[in-house]
DNA sequence: CCTATGATCAACTGAATGGTTGACTATCTG
DNA sequence: CAGATAGTCAACCATTCAGTTGATCATAGG
């Protein structure tokens, strides 16, 4: 699944990560994308061409601007392969749980 | 969220996340979570290391065998926050969908 | 004690990342 | 047409990454 490598890749910065959640708010210009950052237009160039490339937003140019929107399948996709592992989590916080309750019984 | 950034990186490889599907079914050692990889011992142990530093999983030694162990936290938190777009790629499937029903009563 | 096993360490490679700067292209606007 | 604006491109740098090999360490078992 290359596809989900790509997409774990380009959530694994945090200057991405918050290029998303800009994102879902609504499309939005490159130059408005990297203003909140102190880094230059071209890093964040770059960073928008890796979420690009692994298919999380779509770049659209018009006129001599670019707009970006949120792509929504990268991000199912990556949450259903979290999901899978969901009853695992729960199973051992509810383990956890049980256990710290049987700790304080014991007092 | 540096938390975020090494889950993420961690999942970002297929080998890794091949390594956490094997180990949610339980507790297993180096050498099995290496057996069905062709690279050598040592690539796995430095992929089982990245897991390990991003909490992934716990490694525990018992005589010379290394046990290793998925842990909750982390995919937790990296599906928490996958989940705040839950909704978004909900709509944009919502969205397509019913664009796809318009363009069928057209015909 | 000897040897096989489980695993790490150190050193090296080649490729990818995240960032910079400077030059350039394309487009809008006065 | 002349600037200003939006953005890319190319080259470079330092760091990290995924993998290798060979040596080494630690422990289990005959």
């Amino acid at each position: 699944m290359p596809d989900l490598d790509r997409t774990f890749a380009a959530l694994s910065d945090g200057t991405r990560r918050a290029i998303v959640a800009r994102l879902v708010a609504g499309e939005a210009r490159l130059s408005d994308l990297a203003a909140p950052f102190e880094m230059s237009l071209t890093a964040v160039s770059k960073h928008v061409r890796v979420l690009s490339d692994a298919g999380l937003i779509e770049v659209t140019k018009r006129g001599r601007t670019r707009y970006c929107r949120l792509q929504a399948t990268p991000m199912k996709q990556a949450a259903d392969w979290l999901d899978d592992y969901r009853r695992f989590w729960e199973d051992q916080f509810a383990a956890l749980a049980r256990y710290l309750e049987d700790e304080e019984e014991e007092d």
